[in-house]
DNA sequence: TATGAATGAGTCTTCATTCAT
DNA sequence: TATGAATGAAGACTCATTCAT
């Protein structure tokens, strides 16, 4: 339904996402997605409105898939150790097979956070973490898991893949990403099973 | 002794971290930091000849703190359960105590990294590293640590604060970075201690 | 064939060669061939991409009808003596012809000389001088003109030319350029003519 | 009388001519001055009064050098072959032995004439005529040289020289300055000899 | 005389955005 | 829908010059 995916929409869409990549949204300019796409000026303003609305129209679609998959895999997980470490795997996995995207999408910095895209993004969020705090309750309800607050449970079960994901997407780690993924995942788990596990 | 500190250097110093803080390195302008200081452009220029060296001084001189007091308490710790909480701890108290620092010097996006900023940055960054490792050995070597590879002993010991502090300081997290303290120590803790702590 | 010749790239030209001329490349700003040409600053880059892309196009034209008449008059001319004066009448007539242009280009100072005009005179000069050389050699083969080094030909057929014509773009000569033509003529004549003319 | 030289002046002087030499006058900076003197910037305004001051003290400087000469040459001369030999090569080899003075003054453009340059240089020149036109009469009296227009005379003895000489501290000519005198003395000699030679 | 920090007007250039075709 | 010329506000940076020490 909100796929309107001409091929010079999906074009520019591509080129947007390698500039903001590469230089930053900040410094990346409307008319290297015009070299990159070969579109007209006109008809990138024509498809997404302004740069804002290509960051907008990337962040949801990068985000919305990030976030389908996550709750996919949080549901099918049996046990509340498989759910941890399969939501693990699913970031460095996700992180690993879209480079630039998620390049763009978790080093977005605050400061930078657009208007356009902040609105899309609320909506995203708000539904995402409904989702998943409900999928955890039960195993937070037994004490098979901490029970954290919210904000301290993301960042002890995602901080230690983002760090990481951050310095393997600049090219800092010696480690590969999958060599990493049993290390990352156990440690989460560790740090976030309960008394009662 | 690296600090000529004039008066006017200072508040330049200050103003530009104000605005780099607010706005992010590429939104903030070189008439951001002038009106800020009170000092003239030129005087900007004569001092940090520019908008990277401004972010050079700020980056090198914030970055060094870290360091420095992550080494002290590092130094000071008796046992690695000591040592891991005691560096979370740090973390979070300096994001606490320095939050524009914080917010610019880990924010900090790959994709805008300068190249003035790069040269001092990886000399601190090398000696930084090597003092670390050759504290963390001995609970290495006796099991009482996990022994990951370095980047992902990193990624696990703080990435989790890492994550909290960026949300807190966008002003995000419900929890006080003093109540997440507590939790976040015990996660690193639980998540890096060795089989034979 | 070149000659993209819209209106406002027109304009700009004309606005860029009278600025350039009246205070020199150097001190001309961008913005008085902006108020010139009623162009706005972002359309002259869009044509010309710079100051230097500006005197680059000047320089091109000017130089290439400069050298087109010479060779034409050149090719036209029945025996030695009618064409070393042809060459002195021609530089003499194009310079009153077209000052600006003339004390944009002849005046030009090596220290100046710009990357992007670089490029296109070198290509400019070395057809013009082949084909010039091509033409003489009849008469130097026969000793009507004398066999001097091209450098020295060069000098001594248009230095005396360039040298007023340098005074009078300045306004510094009295005599008029038509009353200078014949003795210019004439003295170029005696100093190149062969022993076997 | 003029001669106040102090080693700082000496030395500032240099600087100034190798900076206008190398990047003309519009461009250099008092900086490049300054830098390469090792003087202070206000010691540079302190002697000189400013970048026009130091402009006009090369230029007085060096083109009271080349009359000087000039004269003494004109005066020296026997006959009237002898004279306009000895003044081509007097151009020529002061050139070659103050290739930076002689950018600077020769390369001088009208456009970016200086008020500061011209009141000391029209002083200058205004004798430096008056002297050699009085020289010149005899000659012109008695038909051994051709009596053309000042301004036209003038351009036909030292156009090629100059010509060749610009082209030269180019870098562009192939052959040596040594080389080219004879011939461009015998040109300058055949232009201007007159009937009764 | 010498120093160099400070000034601020002035320049080039960039870039998101608009709009006529 | 597509194009690309045109716009003009805004920003980084330069540089001659001044002046307190």
């Amino acid at each position: 339904m909100v796929a309107e995916a001409s091929a010079r929409r999906s074009e520019i869409l591509k080129a947007a996402l390698a500039a903001f990549g590469e230089r930053g949204f900040a410094a990346a300019t409307i008319d290297d997605v015009r070299r990159a796409s070969g579109a007209s000026t006109g008809s990138i303003y024509h498809h997404f409105g302004g740069k804002e609305g290509l960051a907008a129209a990337l962040y949801v679609e990068g985000l919305g898939d990030y976030q389908r998959e996550f709750v996919r895999r949080l549901r099918a997980a049996r046990d509340p150790e498989g759910a941890i470490k399969a939501l693990v795997r699913h970031h460095l996995r996700w992180v690993e097979g879209n480079p630039e995207l998620a390049g763009f999408i978790l080093g977005r910095r605050e400061t930078e956070v657009l208007a356009a895209t902040d609105e899309p993004m609320r909506e995203l969020n708000r539904a995402f973490l409904a989702e998943v705090t409900e999928l955890l309750e039960p195993w937070l309800a037994c004490g098979a898991l901490k029970r954290l607050p919210l904000d301290v449970f993301d960042a002890v079960l995602l901080g230690p893949c983002h760090e990481f994901t951050r310095h393997w997407l600049a090219g800092r780690t010696k480690t590969p990403i999958r060599s990493a993924e049993r290390s990352l995942a156990e440690a989460a788990w560790q740090a976030l099973r309960g008394e009662g596990a």
